[in-house]
DNA sequence: CAGCTGATTTCCT
DNA sequence: GGAAATCAGCTGG
């Protein structure tokens, strides 16, 4: 930052429907800075959550000890933990007391690229080689892949739990969304939402049309029961006597 | 390229 | 106990 005055988004454009809110994050800058240096992307794809009001909200059964943070002022960050693993990250829209928020889905690193990479790459690192051992034959991770989808942004950035409830329009917070350095006529598009088995027909998506970091649409499929419902079932369904 | 599956833990019914 | 706002790697066409 050469000495730049970082102009954080203010609070009042949170204090809206996070539908309202979903496509004017587009274009903006999101970044963390943390000691091992400074990564940002430009947010190309988000979601709009409604809270009370959305069954694929995380707040639509109402606080929990999980979703504290989105009823809280907006302008924070909601970081919840999922399928085990992932981390995503929200920003919380609208007043204190209500419950909706965007979902930060895509962006593109524009900053600390090789932090990003070094994040992304964690788990495969040894030596070039993946889980099984095998070598990774110069797979390597393209450059849009670096923030392309939810939990990938995260990890990108370094976003844990820890930073759950981070003042996201705070110049001094480590988290903290800005405005891009230019305001560019953007091209937005709106679809369905992605990964959500209810409410999945409301077009609260939004992306940068035609931007390569933004994800692949697939309507939501239900996975089928991988275990049998007892050790004696064989895989055709059949039991033994 | 599409489709499938393991990973792994928190949350809520 | 099962699903979850996901991802990576493998398989087969």
């Amino acid at each position: 930052m050469e000495g730049a005055a970082l102009v954080v988004l203010p609070r009042e454009t949170f204090a809206r429907s996070a539908v309202e809110v979903a496509p004017v994050l587009l274009g903006c800058v999101f970044e963390h800075e943390t000691p091992e240096g400074l990564v940002a992307v430009v947010l190309t794809e988000v979601e709009a959550y409604h809270g009370k009001a959305d069954p694929a909200s995380h707040a639509y059964r109402g606080r929990t000890a999980r979703n504290a943070v989105m009823f809280g002022p907006p302008g924070h960050a909601y970081v919840y933990f999922t399928y085990g693993m992932h981390f995503c990250v929200n920003l919380v829209c609208l007043p204190e007391g209500t419950a909706s928020a965007v979902l930060l889905r895509a962006g593109r690193v524009i900053t600390g690229v090789e932090l990003a990479t070094a994040r992304r790459a964690a788990r495969r690192d040894l030596a070039g080689r993946d889980l099984a051992g095998r070598e990774l034959a110069g797979r390597g991770l393209a450059g849009r892949d670096l923030a392309r989808g939810p939990a990938r942004l995260c990890k990108a950035l370094g976003i844990t739990r820890a930073l759950d409830g981070a003042d996201v329009c705070d110049p001094a917070s480590p988290l903290r969304i800005r405005w891009p350095d230019r305001r560019e006529k953007l091209d937005i598009s709106q679809g369905p939402r992605i990964g959500i088995s209810v409410a999945a027909d409301v077009p609260w998506r939004f992306w940068l049309t035609g931007d390569p970091t933004v994800s692949v649409y697939r309507p939501y499929a239900p996975r089928l029961r991988r275990k049998p419902v007892s050790a004696q079932q064989r895989s055709d369904g059949t039991i033994p006597l």
